[in-house]
DNA sequence: AACGATGTTCTCTATTCGTGAACAAAACAG
DNA sequence: CTGTTTTGTTCACGAATAGAGAACATCGTT
């Protein structure tokens, strides 16, 4: 593909390399990630700086990123409209079963919760909103996988050299692959120590009126507390996708 | 100012378009507003696409915002402390004056609130959070302006053809110069009805060590509750800017 | 005071960005 | 259903500039 404007790209990633670094980061460090001079590292920054995607601390000189990327940010949840629509069924969840209720989409090639209710439970497990992880790491993101046709399936499990998180993460795509025919067969997952060790999350999926995968939601909580009432949590679960699959307009046939 | 890499600059206005539009935008559309022609555009929002920058809707083929800049938001929130340390102090401002608390920064010629707490009264005011508006609009950003440089403050007063909100707003440079002068004799601000009506805000700033003014923090809400208690809510703002100061390691003269 | 690191500026050419027009593919109207 | 309009997409080319690399400036450190 040659229909990329190169400098923006590189202003792309270069915001990019701000998510896996400290909070500010220098000229020279930045032309080492990105493989470019530092002039036109120097470039870019000011460029993004006076459109406000990047500040610079005056006293150490380094560069952070700016306050337009929390506007845009702030955009694209009030865009989102499933996340509004959720608020209340994550509510109802988490009153329900105690526990951790999220909400997760695909974007591209990855997984994101957009959407969480935390439970009130004083020793709680929390996840990290917004960020992606890969689509195979936790259960609410292969509730979406499952559902995408085989060759994306394939090409998303291909790509990355599995991540392993825990010791009981996934070792072999054979694996995960009938893990995914169970899901759609079951029509929901439950899984134990995937991404997060001790810790159990069950999910299912929402559909939308033409029968297509809009999200999934999961239950997360301490294994030792989620195990003993799974059958209670993964009714809860389904009651919830099912009245808001049918909110969205979806036939169950 | 020629330092400027154009398709860059371009990339950063388009998304910034989306802040004041509805949620999807079409080719033909953004290249009036950016008045660029539609190849640009195009080759442009398909980079921005490939970074997660932007999503095209597969349906209308339109353009919205991506998610990666909801995961870079997030990190602009995470890597300024002054969020997280000022949570308490709102917190406590809050359960004092059982209204709004809000903190106030400063963005280059702008200011936005990058922290709230609403109050807990079932008809309350609240405020957009992240979002840009001019130094001189509301009690809070006065207060930042009120302790910038004379040049800096003209600067501002001179390039904006004086947003008027309300008919209370301002309507004359003198009338704001005036104010800003009173803000620092008195070390703090409190104004009825320029950015809302009906809407009354008390703002008093915070400082740090070096004694600059990094923030301010101002308590809003309807003026026919606030006005009869204003005594004992300016003692509570400037109680808290003080404790916020004093941890800061600002030293009163 | 000399050094080493940083951020910043400069010059120059290969690169590429942006234009404008042609194309495809929908949405719409008659 | 068919012609028409409007949309998104592709293309070729010349003018504009992005990026390299070195020199410069400005720190903090030794």
């Amino acid at each position: 593909m040659d229909q990329v404007l190169s400098s923006v790209r590189n202003g792309c990633r270069l915001l990019k390399i701000f998510l896996d670094s400290p909070k500010e980061l220098g000229v020279t460090e930045l032309s080492k990630k990105l493989q470019l001079s530092k002039g036109a590292v120097h470039k870019l920054l000011s460029t993004l700086e006076s459109e406000g995607f990047i500040r610079q601390n005056e006293k150490t000189k380094q560069y952070t990123l700016g306050y337009t990327l929390l506007e845009l940010g702030t955009k694209v949840l009030t865009n989102h409209d499933i996340v509004d629509f959720s608020k209340p069924f994550l509510d109802q969840l988490v009153s329900r079963t105690n526990e951790l209720a999220v909400l997760c989409v695909q974007d591209s090639k990855d997984a994101i919760y957009v959407a969480k209710e935390d439970s009130l439970h004083p020793v709680r497990f929390t996840v990290e909103s917004f960020r992606r992880f890969p689509l195979y790491s936790t259960s609410a993101a292969r509730v979406l996988l499952a559902y995408q046709p085989e060759e994306f399936q394939d090409e998303i499990l291909q790509e990355h050299p599995l991540k392993s998180y825990t010791p009981h993460s996934y070792t072999s795509v054979e694996q995960i692959k009938e893990d995914l025919v169970t899901i759609r067969e079951r029509g929901y997952e439950i899984s134990s120590n995937r991404r997060n060790t001790g810790v159990t999350g069950i999910a299912a999926p929402i559909f939308d009126s033409t029968g297509h995968i809009t999200a999934s939601v999961s239950v997360i909580g301490p294994s030792d507390r989620v195990m003993p009432k799974k059958d209670e949590i993964l009714q809860e679960t389904l009651a919830t996708v099912r009245a808001m699959s049918a909110q969205l307009g979806y036939r169950m046939s």
